[in-house]
DNA sequence: TAAAAAGACTGACATATATCATAAGAATCC
DNA sequence: GGATTCTTATGATATATGTCAGTCTTTTTA
């Protein structure tokens, strides 16, 4: 079901002002950008496969991807969604290891292929565009020593509360009060998020619901109390 | 009662091989020894505050330092442990924020800490140095995927195998069958490792004990039967 | 469009682990 | 060297959450 779609080049691409390619130079843009590759994705794809060796770095065009692990028990951890603008596979190809997690398509996507060539050479010879990279990935490194923090003393109920605010603030519509989830999801995979069984999220979000915190469109999920949910996310703050 | 105990210039310091100025050439390794500070810390002292600002970076010549987050209930959650030849607070310098942690020195050390220019100046003239550095913290962020997801998905005894395991690999001292880890920690500190409650750690031990995986000699646990600690440690391999 | 599969939900139940309380030892302090 | 504080230890208890089982609903398939 993939497939290359035409192959606008990087300097035209919308997407790039929100990625780390957003103040690269003309001159590194065009290497990318005559190498890249362009392919489309359909929810389910498998991006790459923990253990496997990275061949280059993917940037996201449009859609949504699940960066995950899979525990020894045989479930899933989704460690981040990582959507437009988005970099992914670079810290194992810089980390020169491979594949420490694997990447499913959760929204259909276009996703751009960069081939660690191109990548690793602009990188040598631009500074502070590897600085740039360094920075995001020294930043990604303290978001998940919070996240590691909030697994061991936060329990199940302020973990899911916590996970909806932050899908709210990446993929959430405002209308009025409340907050449209712009994301489909399953019960499984917020499971996932959170840490948690399936059947825990589904007792949760109806618990949720009762209380007035969120409701239910569909398939998606509206944050109606976003300072009850707040409060929820974290007894003590 | 820190002081500095003289300055070993880093081109004599026995640390050196163990940490990621090992190949710096000469002419780097003296810039940075110009600049060095070493100070001697006794055990409980700060070396830096979570949420303060980074001047510098530490390079470890001796003894132990916990790294460490203080959750939302007051409770502290160790990421992990340093010794001798590892940096600290190169993350947060490079990602140009506060420090998302705290560094706590578990073992009196000897530490050399090196101003935030010296530093980055040799990182801007050594591209191998930076990509070293940079290849250092890839790696870190995949070991903290890999907590997080044993975090979630295994139970507070499998954790606290694993931890038992990891502190034999690094400080542990062999002895026939068995293998002493040489590194005192309150039980308070294990549970913070494992991010539990002091009592669940104290019980799992003397059940460990119980069932002669470890002994303890003084403060010291000694490692009897690493494979029925790594059998205990995760279910499925 | 009927059948099958997957996902969402609800209930019953078991249990690992947190919490609270108390006490014995060990370390620290005047 | 006695008092005080910190650490380790053990017991009793509560509960959040995982697991299993079953039903209903939605989606996919053929």
């Amino acid at each position: 079901m993939s497939g290359h779609s035409g192959n606008t080049p990087c300097e035209l691409c919308a997407s790039r002002k929100f990625s780390l390619f957003s103040d690269l130079p003309e001159q590194h843009v065009c290497t990318i950008s005559d190498n890249k590759n362009l392919i489309s994705h359909k929810k389910g794809q498998i991006l790459y496969y923990e253990g496997t060796k990275p061949l280059g770095i993917f940037c996201i065009n449009s859609g949504v991807v699940k960066i995950y692990k899979t525990a020894s028990n045989g479930k899933e951890q989704i460690i981040h969604l990582s959507q437009k603008g988005d970099f992914l596979g670079y810290s194992a190809l810089l980390g020169e290891e491979n594949y420490t997690n694997s990447a499913m398509i959760v929204e259909d996507a276009k996703i751009c292929f960069i081939p660690k060539e191109a990548f690793l050479t602009t990188l040598s010879s631009n500074t502070p565009f590897f600085k740039r990279i360094t920075k995001a990935l020294s930043h990604e490194l303290g978001v998940m020593e919070e996240k590691l923090t909030d697994a061991t003393q936060k329990s199940i109920r302020e973990r899911l509360a916590f996970v909806l605010l932050q899908l709210g603030n990446s993929y959430g519509v405002e209308g009025g009060e409340s907050q449209k989830i712009d994301l489909v999801l399953s019960r499984e995979e917020i499971a996932s998020m959170v840490g948690t069984a399936t059947e825990s999220v589904i007792r949760l979000l109806s618990e949720f619901k009762k209380d007035n915190l969120i409701a239910l469109e569909g398939k998606r999920i509206v944050i109606k109390d976003r300072r009850g949910l707040a409060r929820l996310s974290d007894f003590y703050a």
